[in-house]
DNA sequence: GCCAACATTGGCAGCGCTACCATTTAAGGC
DNA sequence: GCCTTAAATGGTAGCGCTGCCAATGTTGGC
């Protein structure tokens, strides 16, 4: 009682920040009790609430979520996991999964894994190592291997911008091959015979065009001329995919490009080298990106919501981690075709 | 010795995954000998060092980077704090800065603050609570309340996209008010005499727009007309802006947009309505996004070195966490005009 | 052969928090 | 008035890891 030259605690280690043992210590209360008040403010008096809020703000108390994730093994924290940032398609799915998890409580790391899929596995593993409560991954092919450490991992995964027979967990997601059908039928019924698609070197770009293809052949129109660019696609690569193309099958008349800003690339390219959109070619873009309906002429595209694959990846994995059991564990949020001017 | 029985260590808590202790058990050292084989390789034998990576790919472990980061008060977490992260500005650091921590073994997490600058304290606070090593700032104004929890967490924080005589630690930015004057000189020099502005409505980018029209009346031109758009900036407000303009001041011949994406807005009203660019309006941009070279006419734009700032942002977070002093705490990284043919 | 200097390894304690259980007090039931 | 039930609070013991220091072996210098 009487530790009059008081050493103060932390003799070594440790921030030196406010710990929840001194807010507990000014008012008056035990460490357990403080934690409570800010965590489970239910379980406490009005009067210990008041004690330890006024604490907390004269000492400016901080509670450290490190500490408290390796006491509960709840860390909070919720990876995400892109091929990249800056290919804007995901941006609209980052913006809401932060957001949706933001109002929750829970924070976003974000990773980025690279179109080739080089990083994916050291990734994987810093990620777990962080221990967080959830993974989302958008949109990439992961390798048996990262399959078998997000499984042994125990860590609720989601998928997202996909749909698989086989996913590792949870998925929200639309069927690629119904895309590339859609929109055959779709140029089909306005009267287009002679099909291109200008597309990403990923994955799911290539199976949207197997089944753009197969459908084609399927309405008996000739094959789809093919121009493959690399991912990420850019405005650039859609500039020249049009020219390459153009220069070698001059007779096209609908052009399915994957992603919009290819297909910007591509309208930007037939205006400056006086081909008509629509009226001579017409021009499907893919993600409905915010600028699609304001370009001249506006984009037709596929419009996916990926503020809603956003938002249901976050709920999927804070109804885990707050322990309520997902029954519906695969979403198909679908997609649809915007019908503007450039088709 | 004799504990048959086997109440196999974690009773009641705990993940139930490997441990750094069960893999100790596993190669026949102990723990705190693991954990460097692991950490500081130099300071053990070649043997132990083989007996450690046998036990750990045998079980599969994963560091437990929480309770790593809270006994060594070192969290390898880096905040990145940006308004929102589909406004496309920032992506370009956020990219380099993922990549050049995700290099050194940091990881980042993503906060959005808004532009209007309301969650900006809470996010902080949940930010401070990680315990990051550093925490970038990208474009956002900080309330005082921020200031002051910023510098009572003693994290290193780093301020960017900005320059500012009072930065609250260390700086990576450019003079948003040389923007404005420049371009308006640049202007100018071009035998242009009839300025706009269509600018976002956030704090830097009315500072260029203040520049930009202290400058043109310095040459002795009229005041600029100005169009006040909401951040973020898109596409269609660029259009409506410029539409707006036309009707108000029809004899304007050069126009500054506060960000590429606006200016590819008024482009795009400009050829929807006949007007030719650069003939008779000239388009400069900010930010020299990816497009902006393959635009038609191609852009004549503000560059700005994102990836710089992202990587000297990493930099700097990475020195001060790993205890070397940094020395030169502000940098101005610049800008530069990039003439092309919109201009 | 003795001691210093170094290289390896281990023990202990604790980072700041919360799960679990125990305890105390107040309220309710008949 | 006694027992049950609930509400509020506290104590203990970790979560899984690393900082610090001590202990042990190993080498070299004179």
């Amino acid at each position: 009682m009487t530790s009059d030259a008081i050493q103060p605690r932390r003799s070594r280690r440790g921030s030196g920040a406010v710990t929840l043992h001194d807010v507990a210590k000014l008012a008056g209360v035990a460490p357990i009790t403080a934690s409570r008040a800010l965590n489970n403010p239910t379980q406490v008096s009005a009067e210990v609430l008041k004690k330890v809020a006024d604490a907390v703000s004269r000492t400016g108390y901080v509670p450290n979520l490190l500490a408290g994730g390796l006491a509960s093994t709840r860390s909070r924290l919720v990876a995400a996991v892109v091929p990249t940032i800056s290919g804007p398609v995901f941006l609209e799915t980052v913006q809401s999964l932060t957001e949706a998890l933001a109002a929750r409580g829970y924070q976003l790391m974000l990773g980025q894994a690279g179109y080739d899929g080089t990083r994916e596995d050291a990734l994987l593993e810093t990620i777990i190592g962080r221990r967080p409560d959830g993974i989302v991954l958008t949109g990439i092919m992961h390798s048996a291997d990262g399959r078998r450490k997000l499984l042994a991992s125990g860590i609720p995964v989601v998928e997202t911008w996909d749909l698989t027979p086989t996913p590792i967990d949870m998925l929200v997601g639309f069927s690629h091959v119904e895309v590339g059908r859609a929109v055959a039928q779709f140029l089909h019924a306005k009267g287009r015979r002679r099909f291109a698609m200008v597309t990403g070197d990923d994955e799911r770009a290539r199976r949207r065009l197997d089944a753009f293809q197969a459908t084609a052949l399927a309405l008996g129109l000739e094959p789809v001329r093919v121009q493959i660019v690399p991912a990420p696609t850019t405005l650039k690569s859609g500039r020249s995919a049009l020219a390459l193309l153009m220069r070698q099958w001059p007779d096209i008349d609908a052009l399915f490009c994957s992603s919009d800003l290819l297909a910007l690339g591509v309208m930007t390219e037939a205006q400056a080298s006086g081909i008509a959109v629509p009226e001579r070619l017409a021009i499907v873009g893919f993600g409905d990106l915010e600028f699609a309906a304001d370009l001249h002429p506006a984009l037709t595209t596929v419009r996916i919501n990926g503020s809603a694959i956003g938002s249901q990846a976050a709920q999927f994995i804070v109804d885990r981690a707050e322990g309520r059991s997902v029954e519906q564990r695969v979403i198909d949020i679908g997609f649809s075709i915007i019908d503007r001017k450039s088709s």
